[in-house]
DNA sequence: AATGTGACGCATC
DNA sequence: AGATGCGCCACAT
């Protein structure tokens, strides 16, 4: 592992983090950065995602453990930086799990926050990690 | 070692 | 409304 530490550890906060957004809803790299307590850092949330390792390297935190799909911007979009048919592969796995992926004019793939969002409230002196996790969070309205 | 880039987000203009 | 600036900092060159 290329990384420092410190850098690491932030890693694997992001991807346990992710691996509380329940099946079939998204959330945003702002919001899971702001979970693991460093509110901040939406962006390293990215790059985490971003080198997320295969599944076939070992790692303990990959590909197929780490729902990477349910996290997109914090205007509904799917990060269209990502590979040119990254943005597209993200959406078929959202859809794949039930949620409604609409396309815009721009080409933009683009998630309803109100309806798939999850964002559930976390305390205080809670960081790092948390154990509960079963609001669904979504109370439009 | 230094600089540029970027799966982001928010305040401002 | 859309555009720009800035904080953040890991990684590539």
């Amino acid at each position: 592992m290329p990384r420092s530490e410190e850098a690491t550890a932030f890693f694997y906060a992001v991807y346990s983090a992710v691996r509380e957004i329940p099946y079939g809803k998204v959330t945003t790299y702002g919001y899971i950065a702001k979970l693991i307590g460093t509110p901040q850092r939406a962006r390293q949330v990215g790059i985490g995602l971003k080198h997320l390792p295969q599944e076939d390297t070992g790692a303990r935190y990959n590909n197929a453990n780490v729902p990477w799909q349910r996290v997109i911007n914090a205007k509904g979009i799917i990060s269209p930086r990502s590979q040119p048919s990254g943005a597209q592969n993200q959406a078929t796995a959202l859809r794949a799990e039930g949620v409604n992926v609409t396309t815009g004019s721009l080409g933009e793939l683009e998630v309803d926050l109100m309806e798939y969002g999850w964002f559930p409230p976390q305390l205080p002196s809670e960081e790092g990690e948390e154990g509960n996790g079963n609001d669904d969070g979504n109370s439009q309205n």
